[in-house]
DNA sequence: CACCTGACCGTGT
DNA sequence: TACACGGCCAGGT
């Protein structure tokens, strides 16, 4: 891939998070190799409103914490969402966060 | 063009 | 156990 599509590559692994379940900023980063850029990772779903087809609400911080949700529409939407898929939220917290937890390096095998 | 900021995370004291 | 710090990408001022 070339070098300028950090966002894409982001994308692309957030597009295959299965419904019900969720994964961290850092386990994305790490897994398209970049191990210190979960921060821009967390820029990069402030900028996936332009893309419908990035589920942003399963991207949540390492200790299940929906840190984002503020960049949601309403106050409590990205719980919302979790829930309506299966995903247990109490207090923006995810519940049993170990057992949800999708980690992409595990699922997919090496990226590319 | 330089500096700041933000949905974060790992490491070091 | 708790806090500070550096690193990462992109866009705004």
């Amino acid at each position: 891939m070339a070098d300028g599509d950090f966002f894409d590559k982001v994308y692309h692994v957030v597009r295959q998070i299965p419904a019900g379940r969720v994964t961290s900023y850092g386990a994305i980063a790490r897994y398209i190799g970049a191990p210190r850029s979960s921060r821009a990772v967390g820029y990069a779903m402030n900028a996936a409103h332009s893309h419908p087809d990035v589920p942003a609400q399963r991207v949540v911080n390492r200790i299940g914490l929906l840190t984002g949700k503020h960049h949601f529409q309403g106050s409590n939407l990205m719980a919302q969402l979790l829930e309506s898929e299966g995903v247990e939220i109490v207090e923006d917290q995810v519940q049993d966060f170990s057992r949800v937890f999708w980690n992409p390096a595990d699922e997919l095998g090496e990226f590319e």
